[in-house]
DNA sequence: CTGAAAGCGCTAACAA
DNA sequence: TTGTTAGCGCTTTCAG
């Protein structure tokens, strides 16, 4: 057990203070060439590395970034979090990644956590309960207390802070036009995240698009659910009895779960039933059929969102927060018919 | 902005001594119970919080783990990373997590930059290219350095430090049997980790299956790669060539795209050809048919890979470093047939 | 060009 | 029971 070696002792080896030693290993011009090439080659004999602890207590800045997210396991949030940790690592930062598991509390002992110093900012996306509850008091206060906030995904206009987004209402729209365009006549629309922004923006693209093309004529239908079982079961129930003929989702897995429980039930799809969802993730592409989504990326979101915050960390952000929307486009695949020219 | 306040400043505004305060707040019980109630009545009413830097560098620790991955999109980690997370924010630590790509000099880098005083230990499942360049001397160092190493999933004897793993070779033997007592006859094996240890086991395990089966009569057939694309013109090929009835796949994902493929090209799945995987995660769950998966437990692992470090950190553990064993077992679903009693 | 000393915010041994 | 003081490891004035 190698102990790390300190300043205080690399001063006693080489006969330097601290201070000169501290100087010369961040090139201060002060010291002589001479000089901070000993020093150099001692720390680097010793292996001495400064201790971040200290350096942060000293300098007010960890260098480290707090990511609060929702749920790991869908595809969509695993791809930000490759984009913020490019960003993040590339310059010279961490990821400190918790997962509020869509908890309000969860997500308000994380941001405490981490707000007493240990991280420089937070990149968030917000919990379905604290978006149900609409309470945003914890961001408030700790963008007061100067850590800034950068929130992606599923945001609220009641945290002023920087934004990453797509334009859900629109991709939605558009979405929905790709299978009306497509000839479909009755289109649904299904969301585990109801609750959110994201999918509240979302179900109102789907209606507008029916609305629009129907001239109010047909009535749009929104199927949200949180338990998978109750929403296979209303599904199935809803197959029995309707020939639905289009599905859009606002996510990946749902749509696969209806696409799956479609087939069981004998639609061929696409021809009898058109599907389609949103990321691009390792389901879509692995399906079968392979479904049309479309995409967020994800990954470039990620970046941006990463990128702002340490923008804003280092003080080098305008000062009016900005919402940078991401641009999305669909990706056909075989689980959506050709599009008719009109 | 609100700044944070600090000990000394409540040491001003409520006229006792900034150690009196420190001592009350930690329920010292030095300290007057008077005393501590006015001295917790006024730091809640300002709302303070240690600074968490501060006190990590008095106190050494730092309560945060590193937490290294090869890849974030891989269910098998994500699910992982969700067993360390729950269990390391239960025990009040948090996670600083890293992403190494399979790279070998991100994994140096990630531990260097948290080794120097950042975090209490570390989580590791190995890069692939560090298995493959066979140098850990990374982690020996910082082992010596007194910081401890708990690694998951993809370890390497050269390392002295505990682990968490699977029988890697038996879970491939099982599963390769499966088959075998369903009447397969003709069983590749397809695996994109062929350079890691956990890669060569299950190899291991499928050949020894096979041979124990057929008394060497037949030989095993393993197919490494590290492409998709490559990976899938040779199966192509394969396919078109001879008619294997049964695959078993080191992972979930190559599982799904030799199915896809077979699927294209005609085969029956399971009566013409059953597939096997590793990792129950979402791909297998919602693929059509369902996979047949050997599941490992994930988050299990990542809990058990969690406490271990915690316990050792704390300085809770036995001297001898252990290795868990975490148990696995084969789910079946539609992509494999029934087992035949004999 | 080099070093002494203060101080980041906290804890804890020691004094009072 | 409370306060004084030293010190964690570092950076950064300010003196020399």
């Amino acid at each position: 057990m190698n102990k790390k070696i300190t300043l205080k002792q690399l001063a006693v080896i080489s006969n330097f203070s601290v201070s000169t030693i501290s100087k010369a290993l961040s090139d201060n011009n002060e010291i002589s060439t001479e000089t901070k090439k000993k020093i150099k080659e001692i720390a680097k004999l010793y292996n001495y590395k400064p201790n971040a602890m200290a350096r942060s207590l000293k300098s007010k800045k960890t260098k480290t970034i707090g990511v609060i997210i929702p749920n790991i396991l869908a595809h969509y949030f695993a791809k930000v979090l490759v984009g913020i940790e490019h960003e993040v690592s590339r310059r010279g930062y961490n990821i400190i990644t918790c997962i509020s598991d869509e908890s309000y509390k969860k997500e308000v002992k994380s941001i405490e956590m981490l707000a007493s110093g240990s991280v420089d900012g937070f990149l968030v996306s917000l919990s379905k309960e604290s978006q149900i509850k609409n309470n945003y008091d914890h961001f408030t206060t700790v963008i007061d207390d100067g850590l800034p906030v950068v929130m992606f995904d599923r945001t609220s206009n009641a945290v002023k802070c920087d934004k990453v987004i797509i334009n859900d209402f629109e991709a939605a729209y558009n979405a929905t036009n790709a299978l009306l365009e497509s000839s479909c006549k009755k289109i649904i629309f299904v969301s585990p995240i109801g609750g959110t922004n994201v999918g509240i923006e979302r179900a109102n693209g789907y209606r507008k698009a029916i609305n629009d093309y129907f001239k109010d004529t047909v009535k749009p239908e929104v199927f949200n659910f949180t338990d998978y079982t109750v929403f296979t079961d209303k599904l199935d129930a809803y197959l029995e009895k309707n020939r639905p003929d289009g599905i859009v989702t606002s996510d990946e897995l749902s749509a696969i779960f209806a696409m799956n429980l479609a087939i069981s039930k004998g639609y061929k799809i696409p021809e009898e039933l058109a599907i389609i969802g949103f990321t691009d993730g390792i389901l879509s592409r692995n399906s079968n059929p392979p479904l049309t989504i479309v995409n967020q990326n994800e990954t470039e979101l990620g970046r941006i969102a990463a990128a702002t915050l340490i923008k804003r960390i280092e003080g080098k952000a305008q000062s009016e927060f900005i919402t940078h929307v991401v641009e999305t486009a669909i990706i056909f695949r075989k689980s959506s018919k050709k599009i008719v020219a009109v």
